[in-house]
DNA sequence: CCCGATTGTCACACCGCTGTCATACTCGCG
DNA sequence: CGCGAGTATGACAGCGGTGTGACAATCGGG
């Protein structure tokens, strides 16, 4: 049986896991349904095939040796160039401060063990779903802001605008989203990642901090705040 | 109590169940809720509401005569103008089969039976505040009167208009059910929520504001006032 | 190990929105 | 024409949403 749906087929999956009988087992399901895997038995391994390879999405165990599965996640999402790559944490039944952790790392989604193949096939087309196509870009313009994904570089007006990873993903965001209205449960959504448990106002902040960021190229207004709702990207002042 | 909070006022679910005490418990708890409640018992009566009212999102029982709830998921997934509704689906305990397909469909979540209002209007509610407005770029235009659903924007004669939530939701309302007259009651209900009890002379209040953000557009004559009745949205003068 | 950068949270100030009231006005009817 | 009910309008106090600066914790690099 394969629930996949074509949209899925050809997609990388980089399975981290380091006891091997599991990570062939993951291979096989996986391939099955037709995915391409690539697999690593620790985060060395993972790291470079990260970079080579850029996976559609990183299916990583909790428990692996070294550099544990959470440090892992958390090393990946504070890289700008990886963070929006979604993540699926394999975790052990039960316990429930793990997987709280595991949730605050900003994983997409989190599978216990022992699991069925269906069940994991089911979370990784149904995270695959909700991921926005266009991760690859080359540029980005819009209202004189220019982004230079592959460099991670931001300008405005000539000048160089320098973000921390997180303005910079809320500004990518942004720019790739423009003439809409997000709450700030949207935007932790789709920013900080699907599952993580931070207040609300703590997007007003990044917002701030984004705004002065902008402000001497004079593109701090292109940030719009709608009452009630949250915020939009535009070009056209209010 | 009520769970939900000032952004789910007013939208509207479908239910699709065919055991008409379940259907009616829903619409009953979800009514509670402040949700408008549309409620079908099989696939055919729930295309023709689908078309009609364009839900918010759809609520569907797995087990379903003639049209399974599967088969309509896809196909409601399947249609490029209800694909980005989103779809939540009610299943038997510990069928993990289902479960598995259900996600696959691309449902948004599942609510197991039995299950408890609070759970399944909580899983609403979050479901409904990780959904983008207007996601298939929805424009409401009525009388020289248009609304960018997405941007939250208003504008008319080409200049655009500036409203505070209430008067926004108010307008948004008004165009999409034009050349009727609205009771000040209805009004109420449908804007500010069914179990807000406010006097029904605000209303006259906010009609008022929504008059004078108008009037510079020289739209604010489309707002009109039937006496002893309530108000009614028309191009037509009266 | 120390230092700067980044991040999430909080407290406080501010201001626009909101609901209500009092008053002025309009309409229909006897 | 006058009356009463219904409606428009302006004002206002309270509330809540938002902006902002500060701070502790954490992270990464030297």
């Amino acid at each position: 049986m394969t629930v996949t749906d074509s949209s899925m087929r050809g997609k990388t999956i980089l399975v981290v896991e380091d006891e091997k009988p599991i990570r062939d087992l993951l291979r096989f399901s996986l391939e099955r349904e037709g995915f391409q895997v690539e697999a690593a038995e620790d985060a060395a391994a993972a790291r470079l095939s990260l970079a080579e390879k850029r996976p559609d999405l990183v299916l990583i165990d909790w428990m692996m040796p070294v550099t544990s599965g959470l440090e892992f996640a958390r090393e990946l999402k504070a890289a700008a160039t990886f963070a929006d790559i979604p993540l699926i944490m394999l975790t052990a039944r039960g316990e429930e401060g793990d997987k709280v952790k595991g949730l605050n790392t900003g994983c997409d989604d989190y599978v216990t063990k022992p699991f069925s193949t269906a069940e994991l096939v089911a979370r990784i087309s149904a995270v695959l779903r909700r991921t926005v196509p266009g991760g690859s870009d080359e540029r980005i313009e819009f209202g004189g802001i220019e982004i230079n994904v592959a460099a991670q570089r931001v300008e405005a007006n000539g000048q160089s605008i320098n973000l921390g990873p997180t303005e910079y993903r809320l500004l990518h965001f942004f720019t790739s989203h423009p003439e809409r209205v997000y709450s700030r449960e949207q935007l932790l959504d789709r920013i900080w990642g699907q599952n993580v448990y931070i207040e609300e106002r703590t997007v007003d902040v990044h917002i701030r901090r984004l705004r002065k960021a902008l402000a001497p190229a004079g593109k701090d207004n292109l940030i719009q705040t709608v009452r009630g709702t949250g915020y939009r990207f535009s070009a056209t002042p209010s």
